[in-house]
RNA sequence: UCCUCUGUAGCUCAGCGGUAGAGCGGGUGGCUGUUAACCACUAGGUCGUUGGUUCGAAUCCAACCGGAGGAGCCA
């Protein structure tokens, strides 16, 4: 008999008669003519209720001996509950012991601290919350590609190892071989020069775009920033579309469009795992996600932005200035307390952001933008690229780089340029915002984070 | 890298200078179809590590190691 799973077998409309499922015991009750078994397959948040009666072929011997954390395969007619709070249980007719469970199994029905839990990150995926969150994960990352690809947007796999730096991208990682414990350099350096794990794919990304016109690139990124905040991971996801013949304009709608699609993808088909979300987690999260679904995002340009936080008399711990980054305080405060919901700040000084962007009219500014979303603060970061190939060899200048080592790049603009742009969105830091949940290690399997590399 | 907090049983925590505790989990027994079931009994600990102060340290001090929060940097 082949196994089915229990997300199946709870969202039946009629019996399936006998089957067989197989999974984890979440708990056991014991009565003394039969146990009540909560088994949990990972299918769904919700458990299947065996009733597991006394005169079964090993009850005395194995069945009533079963602990949190076993797993069995267990045979049975599917029927209506007699009890409240589930509507079908299995009445078991055959419970086999797959593997039994040490008494210090660490994980309970009582709940845990996130901390304690990510120490045990080989056994987390077996609670409530992180099945939850990384079914809600799996199907953000489809929800992704569905985004992309019915508009037409084609998939690109960017190099994980690279040998140009995206500049202002943050720090890298170097790749090496090694000879035993000798690190090889210099001539004898495998690629020939220095190479570095990708910190972004954008540079790569835009000279498909500039031949397919819409693509995205969604993997591994890295960044080696000694960085300590429930925000940030040295390895990570993110998802990077780049379109050509596109103005900032059009950037900031798609990236607001896609933060809604996947907002909305989340609500309709993974109900269930964000109602748990609401309840134990953060309990305004639906109403959230309901209006960052239906409300526009605020839109202002940074100076505007600078305005209103000044105009604003909080007492900032840094003062707002005109040509510094915006801090973490200020993004909060314009995201969580004046606006109350996503903005994009567009059109930042030139000073602060890397070469590529888009130099405005102004001589200022250029065309960048970030979405702050609240709870969590920039989850897009995003620009129109510079096409004008004299202003980006200045821009190049400006910034103490070489044109040799970006002389790919700079051709993109002297063989047929096209205004182009394009962001990248944080998929860690999206499923934070969408599952409410407060530190990124816990919405990647097995964080990476500096000091820390275990499993 | 900087600032702050924190480390006691499998888990969550109490104890804060005088013989190491509770609840949950585990074991044993009981029990009306239970829902974080319930009742009784029971096993379980080099109090992060090293050093110091003291008649005596889980408790006070120092260093180190781990964890968390915040800042910067960024997605």
């Amino acid at each position: 008999m082949s196994r089915t799973s229990i997300v199946k077998v709870l969202k039946s409309e009629s019996s399936p008669g006998e089957i067989q499922v197989k999974g984890w015991v979440r708990t056991k009750r014991d009565s003394k003519a039969f146990s009540f078994i909560e088994l949990n397959d990972g299918s769904c948040l919700a458990n299947l209720q065996i009733v597991a009666d006394a005169t079964l072929d090993g009850y005395e011997e194995n069945i009533v001996h079963l602990t949190t954390g076993a797993s069995v395969a267990v045979t049975g007619n599917v029927v209506e509950s007699q009890g409240k709070g589930q509507r079908w249980e299995m009445q078991a007719t055959a419970i086999e012991v797959l593997g039994t469970a040490d008494e210090d199994f660490p994980l309970q029905k009582k709940g845990h601290s996130m901390e304690f839990l990510r120490s045990i990150a080989h056994l987390r995926p077996r609670s409530n919350l992180f099945g939850a969150v990384f079914r809600v994960r799996s199907r953000m990352a489809l929800a992704i590609h569905q985004f992309f690809q019915d508009q037409g947007f084609v998939y690109v796999h960017t190099p994980i190892i690279t040998a140009s730096d995206c500049e202002g991208a943050g720090e890298m990682f170097r790749v090496v071989t090694m000879n035993g414990d000798e690190i090889k350099l210099g001539d004898d350096e495998f690629f020939g020069k220095p190479s570095y794990l990708t910190v972004s794919g954008q540079l790569e990304g835009e000279t498909f775009a500039c031949a397919l016109s819409d693509i995205y690139t969604f993997g591994p990124t890295f960044r080696a920033e000694n960085s300590h905040t429930s925000r940030h991971a040295s390895e990570f996801w993110m998802i990077e579309p780049e379109m050509a013949f596109c103005d900032l304009e059009r950037d900031m709608d798609m990236a607001e469009a896609m933060v809604k699609y996947l907002v909305s993808d989340a609500l309709e088909n993974c109900a269930d795992d964000l109602a748990f979300f609401g309840k134990f987690v953060d309990k305004g999260l639906i109403e959230r996600l309901e209006f960052v679904r239906d409300r526009p995002f605020a839109r202002v340009s940074y100076t505007e932005a600078v305005e209103l936080l000044t105009a604003s008399g909080q007492g900032f711990e840094y003062p707002v200035e005109y040509g510094h980054n915006l801090q973490s305080e200020h993004e909060r405060y314009l995201t969580e307390t004046q606006f109350k919901c996503p903005i994009t700040v567009y059109n930042y000084p030139a000073d602060i952001k890397p070469f590529y962007m888009r130099k405005n009219d102004d001589g200022k500014t250029v065309a960048a933008m970030d979405v702050l979303v609240p709870g969590i603060g920039e989850i897009v970061g995003g620009s129109q690229r510079e096409e004008r190939v004299d202003v980006l060899r200045a821009n190049l200048e400006e910034h103490g780089l070489s044109e040799e080592d970006y002389d790919w790049y700079v051709d993109l603009r002297r063989f047929g340029t096209v205004p182009h742009a394009g962001f990248g969105l944080g998929f860690e830091r999206l499923l934070m915002f969408v599952t409410g949940v407060q530190n990124i290690r816990d919405v990647i399997p097995f964080p990476r984070t500096p000091g820390s590399a275990d499993f």
